[in-house]
DNA sequence: ACCTGAACACCGTTCAAGT
DNA sequence: ACCTGAACACCGTTCAAGT
């Protein structure tokens, strides 16, 4: 119900970051964000398209903090890095994670870790076409992985039946999915992976 | 508007399963699917929890015809079979797809193929323990994959805009995003990173 | 006891009416 | 011209009233 002088996109995006944290990813409608901001629900349209639009915007913010070792990092290390920062990053916000693990970003913040991978996948040794694709793969993976660590969090019992079908000792595993230790099994099998590629040039 | 005899589980979920492929995911909530059936919204949680249990079941159904070519096959080739074959599954019943996509189908389809996947890891050499982590690592990779897919097909500008992100020459990746080839390549470095894996062993 | 549909508490977005 | 809030066309689900 904080009415601020002028309202404005960072404002909003602020606001509804803060909400999502606070209050987790269904109070982040455009009604509830309004309301929390003190402003007509239409008075949201007249800054972001729609809802999606808005919801994207929040997303890239939540990963302002999420750092780049840079290029004096060895490409893998580089790699694992930034993964780990946009995971980690992710999971401060839960209001948003689910959203920003549905749709990478494409903000500017997006397009800066982005490029970062682009430059490490170049340094392997990857060529042209294959970094691009070597790249979607490891964006596709963290996505996933997030959206599984985001569910486990929310402790949804299906996700614990994944068990089931994967099958084995149902204890052993319940604390493997969405896990650190899950995330990062999957990144050191890709970035073998990539090492293969790039060897067999 | 066809009101059948007898209202079950499997009718509502065949109904529901049709009526995604003909008007798409946004056509499958409960009071269009009822509507779709000729029955009140209220006669089908007398068979389902709520309508999330109810999509999961039509996720399941989707995967009906997806094929597991079992233990004569080589381990590598046979996870890169089950995983195609789910894909395509999936991608032929397109009102589902983002459902399963966000959602490993966790029914008696999904525990087949599962099951199917654990063996082959099993084969390839990998300890339990590394079984499970690398099977949760393939189901989130093609989860993810799927999802681009779903949503490329859809002609998402926003993915079209991940070319963006990755950097590089615009038009030559525009057909990369969710495209078979994309997911083959994925799959691959996947696959490259169990082997070794299973080599160090 | 079983079934049903009216009602509740929401959505995102359009659009006409106000300033 | 700009802004706003009433209205539209939906949701999932509850629950009280009917059979």
């Amino acid at each position: 119900m904080v009415r601020s002088g002028r309202l404005t996109p960072e404002v909003i995006v602020d606001a509804a970051l803060r909400l999502g944290d606070r209050e987790g990813a269904e109070a982040m409608s455009m009604r509830r964000i309004a309301a929390d901001i003190g402003c007509d629900p239409m008075t949201l349209y007249r800054h972001f398209a729609n809802g999606e639009a808005l919801l994207d915007a929040v997303a890239d913010a939540a990963l302002a903090d999420a750092r780049d070792p840079g290029p004096g990092t060895p490409w893998a290390e580089r790699l694992r890095a930034v993964m780990t920062e946009i995971r980690a990053a992710a999971l401060r916000h839960p209001g948003i994670s689910a959203h920003l693990a549905a749709r990478p970003p494409l903000g500017d913040n997006g397009r800066r870790l982005g490029s970062g991978m682009t430059a490490a996948l170049t340094e392997a040794g990857l060529p042209p076409a294959d970094v691009v694709r070597a790249s979607q793969a490891l964006v596709a993976y963290l996505a996933a992985a997030l959206a599984m660590t985001v569910r486990a969090g929310r402790r949804d019992e299906r996700w614990a039946q994944v068990n089931h079908v994967v099958g084995g000792p149902p204890g052993d595993h319940l604390f493997v999915v969405g896990s650190d230790e899950q995330f990062e099994y999957g990144l050191r099998l890709l970035l073998n992976g990539i090492r293969v590629e790039a060897l067999a040039r």
